[in-house]
RNA sequence: GGAGAGAUGGCAGAGUGGUCGAAUGCGGCGGUCUUGAAAACCGUUAGGCCGGCAACGGUCUCCAGGGUUCGAAUCCCUGUCUCUCCGCCA
């Protein structure tokens, strides 16, 4: 959510940027009209609570006849007065609503596109694996050493559910744990968190409007399953006024993350590249209204990720996302994308976003700055490791001629061995 | 799942229809005193929205949403959450 205020003073910017990132469903002329509605009806009816309150205080002293001429004339006032917030109900509704849907205008940085094929690649690190065999995908992999079982995972759930086993399930193990545990040492809180939210903390983060059909509700509890944990924990600290010298916080959570994946039907089928179901280490970050040092996070939580893919051996890309590509909410996205052999390409594996105020305003985040203002936070949020996808790359990469894996030096201790097969 | 109790400012805790955004205590902040500190004393201490350059004015908020009333923290209804007891249970 952007401040009415600053979209009233840069109409041209908020309209382009709706082009840019192609936001449909919102009319900015219309939600400046519903705003001066709004306002109109608003002084509308503290006036007349004005002139409510006033005769109250009189009445409190009135006695006989009097008293019950002034509480006649004070019936038809109420009336009136009901009527008007009535008609200012509907309309701060509509007011609302829209301004769910007004986007966040992106970083002057950012890359001019359409869509994701305009994303710019920053650079490429890690070699790219040659293989003088004939290479094998990760499913191949993962059923000689039999680390997986999708049929079962089917025929118990449906399509894209699976079971890991043995040391699919180890090795998953190994790279949550060794990631959790070196963000920890970078001083982020550990955080485990609800796997079930309401739907406030889905609107706040920005995920609603409009991410309803990609997430599982439970209906009867009037709950939803999180698709990450940048959505418990950037909600965690909702409705609240932080101190200045409290911040910033930094959050390292794992937990499972549900998606439906709707309108994906046929897209990326084999394998366990795109699923309903994985796990995943999230960094987030609540910290000041600073562009500054919301750029300098940004890059820090990047070069953590960037980080561990190097301890893992793991060829990647850095990309810009370009402003065609940049959701709603999204001030500035890089992913990172590592090297995938059997896809011959690289996928997304990372997805580091800076908000802005962006969510913070949407979950009533603040803080009180040195001068003691209150003010809304910022908040950015990465992916620090994302299982089973990571795996593709990992088990592709290292795999050797006889079909055995080397595993990465840094997981090692985790397995308690130094290859499998 | 059954029975009961409750939800008030940063915290504790008064307040059962009118002058209550709300006593009092604690905490916080500022000051007096002091070489400094403590103690004591004095003052101050919520947030949102609307209007205004500002000073300021108006309005809303005592869990949430409805209702009764000229008027609600206070009465009624619904929901949420918390606590106690019983049952069930990893």
């Amino acid at each position: 959510m952007l401040d009415i205020k600053f979209i009233r003073g840069n109409v041209d910017l908020i309209k382009q940027t709706c082009q840019q990132k192609h936001c449909t469903g919102v009319g900015i002329d219309k939600l400046l009209e519903i705003d001066d509605e709004r306002r109109k009806l608003i002084k509308e009816s503290e006036d007349i609570k004005a002139e409510k309150n006033k005769a109250s205080e009189k009445i409190a002293q009135m006695q006989g006849d009097d008293k019950q001429v002034a509480i006649a004339e004070m019936k038809l006032v109420s009336e009136k007065e009901k009527e008007i917030d009535e008609k200012l109900q509907k309309i701060k509704e509509e007011f609302e609503s829209l301004m769910l849907r007004v986007p966040m205008p992106y970083a002057p940085d950012t890359p001019e596109g359409k869509d994701e094929s305009e994303n710019v690649e920053i650079y490429t690190k890690g070699e790219i694996p040659t293989f003088d065999f004939e290479l094998k995908d990760h499913m191949e992999l993962m059923k000689l050493h039999d680390m997986v079982d999708i049929e079962r995972g089917v025929k118990l759930s449906g399509a894209r559910s699976y079971f890991l086993k043995n040391d699919g399930v180890l090795l998953e193990q190994a790279v949550l744990q060794y990631t959790f545990k070196k963000l920890v040492e970078k001083g982020f809180t550990p955080m485990s968190v609800p796997y079930m939210v309401d739907t406030d903390c889905l609107r706040g983060t920005g995920y609603f409007p409009g991410g309803e059909e990609d997430a599982y509700n439970m209906e009867r509890d009037d709950k939803w399953l999180i698709a990450t944990a940048e959505i418990p924990l950037t909600a965690y600290h909702k409705d609240e006024i932080l101190t200045e010298e409290e911040l910033p916080k930094t959050y390292a959570g794992m937990s499972t993350c549900f998606r439906r994946e709707a309108g994906t039907y046929g897209k990326d089928t084999h394998g366990l590249y795109r699923i309903h179901q994985f796990n995943k280490v999230e960094q987030v970050i609540i910290l000041p209204a600073d562009t500054e040092k919301s750029d300098e996070w940004h890059e820090q939580i990047l070069a953590n990720a960037e980080e561990i893919l190097k301890d893992l051996r793991l060829p990647y890309r850095k990309l810009h996302l370009c402003s065609g590509d940049l959701a709603l909410g999204k001030y500035k996205s890089h992913d990172l994308e590592c090297w995938m052999p059997s896809r011959d390409s690289y996928g997304e594996t990372h997805s580091a976003t800076s908000f802005k105020d962006f969510q913070a305003r949407r979950l009533n985040l603040r803080y009180k700055d040195s001068n003691g203002k209150t003010k809304f936070c910022y908040t950015l949020n990465n992916t620090a490791i994302a299982t089973p996808r990571l795996l593709i790359s990992l088990l592709e990469c290292n795999q050797n001629k006889d079909g055995s894996i080397n595993i990465p030096e840094v997981l090692q201790e985790y397995m308690g061995k130094d290859k499998i097969g």
